[in-house]
Parts: C-alpha cells; sequence; structure tokens
DNA sequence: AGATTAGGCCGCCATT
DNA sequence: ACAATGGCGGCCTAAT
C-alpha cells in the first residue's frame, strides 16, 4: 500500500501543542500508512514539537503532493494568509487532497473559500469572529469537530486530538485508532458533535445545581449582567444566590465573573490580533481603561504585555 | 486624579 | 432545637 502523505502547514514559526497533534498521532506506530511532513511558506524552519523529530521543512511545493492537508491554530498576530498560501491550498482541495483545522487554522482555509457553504468550527472563543467574517460559511460553535467529507474542522486543541483520531478511525479501523489513543493517552472516542465547552469547564460533581446559571453566564460574558440578572436566571432571591454561589465556588458573583472575563480575555489576546477595545467589548468590561485596570489587576500584567508574551516563540514540550 | 452613584458583599436577625 | 431562607443596612467596590 502506498502511504498516505499528510503535510502539515505551519502558519507560525513555532506552536509546538498545536502543530505537534497531528505530527505524535499520525507520525509514529503507523509507519507503513502515513508519511508526516511539515511544511511552511517560504520554508522557513519550524521546530518540531511535542518530542517529535519528524518535522522536515519544505516550501508550501509539498502541499502538491499531499492525500491530506493539517493546518493547525495559528495568528497570533492576524489571521491573514498570503495569496500564495490560500492559492496553494486552494490546488490542494481541487486536486481531492483532504483539508484539515485545528483550532484556529480554520480561518485559513475559510480565506480559500472551500469552506464556503459547509459547516465547520472553531475555537469557542473564535466562532463569533469567523462567522462575522465569513458569512457563506455555516459555523458550528458547539461542536467539538465537524465532517464535511474531503473538509474536517476542529475546536481548540484538545478537540483536534479527537479528530485526528477520528480520521485514523476512517483510515485505518477502531483498532488501530484506539492503540494510538492509548499511546497518547488519550480518551478513544469523544463525539464530534459533543457541546464544546465540556472540555472548558471542570468536572461537575453532584449538588451543584447552580452549574447551569454559571453556564448560561459564561455564554453571556459579552453582555452586561448584574447579581440581579444572576439570581433570577436561578430562580432564587438575591441573598440566597448570593449564598450559595459563594458555597459552590469559594467566590461572590460578581468576583467570580470578572475572572471569567479576564481568562476570555486571555484566549482572546493570545489567538487573535483583535485590537483591545475589541477584546474590552467581548469580554463585556465595556471600555479599554477599564479593562485594562481589571487585567492588570488580576495579571499584573498589561493586555499588550500579555499578548507580547504569548507571540513569542513559546518553549517546546517534551512528552 | 477625585467625586459620584449604582451595585455588590456579608453579618445579623426574624421567619419558615 | 435546628437548618435554611430572605430582607435589611452598613460598608466596600466598580464604573464613569
Amino acid at each position: 500500500m502506498t502511504r498516505h502523505r499528510v503535510v502539515v502547514l505551519a502558519l507560525d514559526d513555532v506552536l509546538p501543542l498545536d502543530l505537534g497533534i497531528p505530527l505524535q498521532i499520525f507520525g509514529r506506530d503507523d509507519p507503513d500508512s502515513y508519511e508526516v511532513t511539515t511544511c511552511s511558506p517560504g520554508g522557513v524552519p519550524v521546530s518540531a514539537a511535542g518530542g517529535i523529530s519528524i518535522a522536515v521543512s519544505r516550501g508550501l511545493e509539498a502541499l502538491e503532493s499531499a492525500d491530506t492537508v493539517i493546518v493547525p491554530g495559528y495568528g497570533t498576530r492576524s489571521w491573514r494568509i498570503d495569496t500564495e498560501t490560500v492559492a496553494a491550498l486552494v490546488a490542494a482541495h481541487r486536486r481531492g487532497a483532504r483539508m484539515v483545522s485545528i483550532c484556529s487554522g480554520t480561518f485559513a482555509l475559510a480565506q480559500t473559500g472551500i469552506l464556503d457553504g459547509l459547516r465547520v468550527t472553531t475555537h469557542w472563543a473564535r466562532a463569533a469572529e469567523l462567522a462575522e467574517h465569513f458569512p457563506r460559511i455555516d459555523v458550528e460553535p458547539k461542536a467539538l469537530f465537524v465532517d464535511e467529507g474531503q473538509v474536517l474542522t476542529s475546536a481548540g486543541v484538545a478537540a483536534g486530538i479527537d479528530l485526528c483520531l477520528y480520521i485514523i478511525r476512517l483510515d485505518l479501523g477502531a483498532t488501530v485508532a484506539n492503540r494510538v489513543a492509548r499511546r497518547i493517552v488519550a480518551a478513544p472516542r469523544r463525539e464530534g458533535e459533543q457541546a464544546q465547552f465540556i472540555e472548558y469547564s471542570p468536572v461537575t460533581e453532584g449538588g451543584d445545581p447552580l452549574a447551569a446559571t454559571r453556564e448560561w453566564m459564561l455564554q453571556r460574558l459579552d453582555e452586561p449582567m448584574t447579581v440581579s440578572h444572576m439570581a433570577a436566571h436561578a430562580r432564587l432571591s438575591l441573598r440566597g444566590f448570593s449564598r450559595h454561589f459563594a458555597q459552590q465556588t469559594g467566590t461572590a458573583p460578581l468576583r467570580w465573573l470578572h475572572g471569567q472575563r479576564v481568562e476570555l480575555a486571555k484566549e482572546l489576546l493570545e489567538s487573535s490580533a483583535l485590537p483591545i477595545e475589541e477584546v474590552a467589548s467581548r469580554v463585556g468590561l465595556g471600555s479599554a481603561a477599564n479593562f485594562r485596570a481589571h487585567f492588570k489587576r488580576s495579571t499584573s500584567l498589561a493586555p499588550q504585555q500579555y499578548r507580547r508574551q504569548f507571540s513569542r516563540a513559546a518553549p517546546s514540550l517534551q512528552d
């Protein structure tokens, strides 16, 4: 059997985690099945990640012979990609190559037009942005991953693992997929249509009746919110709500909310190039000035400093 | 930066 | 007697 050529397109200089996932999953153990390489626009060297040593840097011409193209998350600076990269992706797709994205990698595929009319997903914090810029795409914010046949997209990096395992199951069957899952210590299977937030909330033990209200709050982080609103949603008195909330989370409602807003802001700062004002409004902290104050208080870093810190090359992971 | 105002937090107590 | 509740008021925090 000829080997199936998997080409991972790196759009940032180094992205150990996202890039490492397909390398790990397709790259070892099954040398008879997959030949895995990386490439990048202009052939700029890419650090291997996750303890893998198979990364071979090539330019976009590598996409010409790919059977599967995987675009991992990228874009700490901007999600725009150049026209050569777009053309290479379009050509690969037209040739029949299977197109896969992980996390914000979906933004690259979106620019090529090959997602138009299809159901896709990306990281939940950026789903609205994707839908806004690419109105012809049907963005499914709650899926872990979406299989549209030739095109498969996945949410955050954890969902990228699920998608890669799913693809191996399609190609080589459940036995091989389960063996790979065991090797990388992943759950052998999570369904693509399962709600995406599950991976972000801690496991809820029994006796956590406000979990639904917290979830409801998380989905409305960009809107104004008062404790009265929360209490109304939970159908409790103000006093009762505060009391239960504190008991279940260890902090008061507003404090918890602020914490969540800052967490979302970190996500956006790391994974997008959105201006500070836009981030401020998306996380429900109103003006940029107010946002800065909050952000600095809980991270002791200004938003821009934080972003800079994370757009630098991250340290390589070992496995 | 300081003042203003709305809203939040929490101890306390009467009620259930 | 006990536990949970909900309202009140004083003090604190957030936001403009």
